[in-house]
DNA sequence: TCGTGAATCAACAAAAATCAACAAAACTAG
DNA sequence: CTAGTTTTGTTGATTTTTGTTGATTCACGA
């Protein structure tokens, strides 16, 4: 079997994008586009891939446009987050993770560890992680919302509550210097509150365009972190945001981990 | 058993980073490359690790399990069959849709249908099928297979009994010439049958390969199929297969529509 | 239909990684 | 402290991979 450095990365960024051009996946890895086609053509003929002309796509389910355009934007931000999450997490480790492309990067990050436990009300989370060999995923709902495959119906509250994990991987849609982490739905800040409650301790997943304001306004507050709660983000946070994150232990992915507090 | 003092630390660093080239390895441990390759000969040797040219590979790749391997075996024939059911199911129809790497390219092809009503013990064909808008899918079960990501408790049963359908789509691991459709395991039977009970119709979907002799005999049966349910294959089935399909309308992907007793 | 720009392919030279062998260094046992 | 053993770094030959060049093919619009 021929394989390169290369192909996990390769086969990592086009099953998360869905399809990448040469030219792209050239420039992430610094390698002539040359060599892109060299590693990819035997992928092609195993059938992990297809080539189209000036472009792979996965083999794997597509994403549909809204997702997917989503997932791609500011991917960059949500890789570097997603592995450094997956750094935190160790082989073995229960953990409970929301919905969000930020969880799906996690999840896909998450394919490196072993033998995790999982509680996801994502449908994409749940058949991300349910194939590693090793794993045990419990998916929480049953009807699934159309424009992202998540559940929020009673039984995923009840799936969720019932749970008992190391960690709960949480997200907001923007971070508001004093109230906190917004969302924009009742029922996000509702399931948050039951992996919260569930999970020993909680890990904040943002990239920096959450410490900005969004255009429509998120207006809910997600419950509060507690004492010693994780935040992860790719760029060290603004100023004005140090008091929310007084007590938290703040990772900057891709730089040093550091508590505010020490500085 | 040769084993050195490094072998601990390059074991951690390659499971955790995925890969890593050698090096990045020297580096870190502060040793030569030729060290690093001395060390990690034997381990690749024993299948602990993998090597490639210029860097080394964790041997727990995700990359493809079982399931993705069965994903690309015989891809071309299932998705000519996925695109023939995917015709014949119509915008706005509900339908059930079981596991299987079958099921799997079904979905895929369903995608470009619209307002469907799904339900799927299948988290991946969930996600797959979830995030198109407009679709109303069920997932049902929440303790997920590993291998395949499929649900089997108590809970999916409730939801799939609960259905009601226009159609199902099932798969077989190989059809006998008189027993029928044949599966390995007592859960794919109970699924199957929960499923058809639900549906108007039902669809059986199988490649040609199921029309011979499997290297491990599946040995439990699926149920009968009713007068009038479909058989959707990409070959025209061998004559000795014809009784067990006289009462079933047969669509030969590819090629045209017929009813085997109109020949 | 044809023309145009982009993507692909084939081939070769340059660069990088590997291997084998040897010598220096570190470690052990007496 | 020394002789023997093991481990490590270095050297140069060999193999593999990579980027570049130019020819060819492909997709798309006039």
């Amino acid at each position: 079997m021929t394989t390169s450095k290369y192909t996990d990365e390769i086969l990592r960024t086009v099953d998360m994008m869905g399809t990448v051009t040469v030219q792209e996946l050239s420039q992430i890895l610094g390698v002539s586009d040359q060599t892109i086609r060299r590693v990819t053509r035997p992928l092609a003929e195993r059938g992990v891939l297809s080539k189209v002309h000036g472009a792979l796509v996965s083999a794997k389910s597509a994403l549909d446009p809204p997702f997917l355009a989503r997932m791609s934007l500011h991917r960059g931000a949500k890789m570097v987050i997603a592995n450094e999450v997956a750094r935190i997490v160790q082989d073995g480790d229960s953990i409970a993770i929301d919905t969000g492309s930020t969880s799906a990067f996690i999840a896909q990050a998450l394919r490196q560890r072993r033998d995790l436990t999982v509680v996801t009300n994502s449908a994409y989370v749940a058949s991300t992680l349910a194939m590693i060999p090793g794993n045990n995923v419990s998916m929480a709902g049953t009807q699934l919302r159309d424009h992202d495959g998540a559940s929020f119906d009673r039984t995923a509250f009840q799936v969720v509550e019932r749970a008992e994990v190391d960690y709960c991987v949480l997200s907001a849609s923007m971070i508001h210097a004093t109230k906190g982490f917004m969302v924009y739905e009742q029922c996000e800040v509702d399931m948050a509150t039951a992996m919260m409650d569930s999970a020993a301790r909680s890990i904040m997943a943002v990239d920096a365009t959450k410490f900005e304001p969004q255009k429509p306004k998120p207006s809910l507050r997600q419950p509060p972190l507690r004492e010693g709660d994780l935040l992860v983000t790719d760029v060290t946070p603004p100023e004005e945001f140090h008091p929310i994150m007084e007590k938290l232990a703040v990772h900057v992915a891709g730089g040093n981990s550091e508590s505010l507090a020490a500085k």
